[in-house]
DNA sequence: TTCCAGGCGTATC
DNA sequence: GATACGCATGGA
């Protein structure tokens, strides 16, 4: 890794790293824009981090934090330029890989990512940005899974989360007494990793493919959302190549951030 | 007003 | 096992 510290901040020269197209394509949901880039959070870590011409700086940042928290996050460790001259052999790949090539995919904390895209379903992007927001203000901070186990339907309806606030509680539930253990899944086979995801209620083979994918990094998770079933629809009738199985997870984070904004100049097809 | 959003549980066949 | 439907909420 190519980085200096300046006084107490950061500066990193690292190739194939957009901020807003890693922080704001989807997979994360506590990163808000300020001037030059973005503050937000791992679990209850926060971090400023904004572009200055050919660098990234993390701000008030810890060698330390920076090298065992903040590198593994961002996946600094990962060639994603060889990722892509791969994925590059795919004719829609390589569109969406030109389109977006500074995305990285984030190695979040496992509940977190569990938490967040069990509020993801049949939801859009700015509503599940506002029911974890107000589930942090609730809770001050990140609540862990004992936390959230012990309240109430009652106490968490100011989240507004609607018909997930009972998932929520039952994930928190089934993962503060280790019924589901996510430490524990990080390493397990992918169909037992599935089947232990999905005795969350709320928690389908969508939902668990993200909390794999993002919370997991088992990059060979593949989750399939309204939009990849659109463009494996009209792109892939006969399936995603096997070839790109391995990585499966990362190429279709690229997917996902190119149709998605393509459609905001054609109107997407309803599959 | 109606439709839709990084789906899932349930009922029904 | 496949398919149809309701679900909380809020922006377009």
């Amino acid at each position: 890794m190519d980085y200096r510290n300046i006084g107490g901040d950061i500066h990193l020269k690292q190739a194939d790293f957009d901020l807003d197209e890693t922080l704001d394509c989807g997979q994360a949901f506590r990163w808000e824009r300020v001037a030059d880039g973005y503050h937000g959070f791992l679990l209850n870590k926060s971090l400023t981090i904004t572009r200055h011409s050919d660098s990234i700086v993390l701000h008030d940042t810890t060698e330390a934090d920076f090298l065992n928290i903040w590198a593994d996050y961002f996946d600094l460790q990962t060639d994603y330029g060889e990722l892509k001259r791969q994925f590059s052999q795919d004719e829609t790949l390589s569109k969406a890989c030109k389109f977006a090539g500074g995305i990285r995919l984030l190695r979040q904390d496992s509940w977190e990512a569990l938490c967040s895209f069990i509020i993801s379903q049949n939801n859009n992007i700015p509503r599940i940005k506002g029911i974890i927001a107000r589930m942090c203000a609730l809770f001050d901070g990140f609540p862990t899974a004992e936390q959230l186990s012990s309240a109430t339907l009652e106490e968490i309806s100011p989240l507004r989360a609607g018909f997930r606030n009972k998932y929520l509680l039952d994930a928190a539930g089934k993962v503060a007494t280790g019924e589901v253990d996510l430490e524990q899944l990080k390493t397990a086979g992918m169909s037992d990793a599935r089947t232990n995801l999905m005795k969350i209620s709320g928690v389908g083979p969508k939902v668990a493919e993200c909390a794999l994918l993002y919370g997991m990094y088992r990059v060979e998770a593949f989750p399939v959302d309204v939009w990849i079933k659109r463009v494996l629809a009209e792109f892939y009738p006969n399936g995603f190549p096997a070839e790109f199985a391995e990585n499966a997870g990362v190429a279709q984070q690229y997917l996902f951030h190119y149709v998605r904004n393509l459609a905001t100049e054609k109107p997407p097809k309803k599959v």
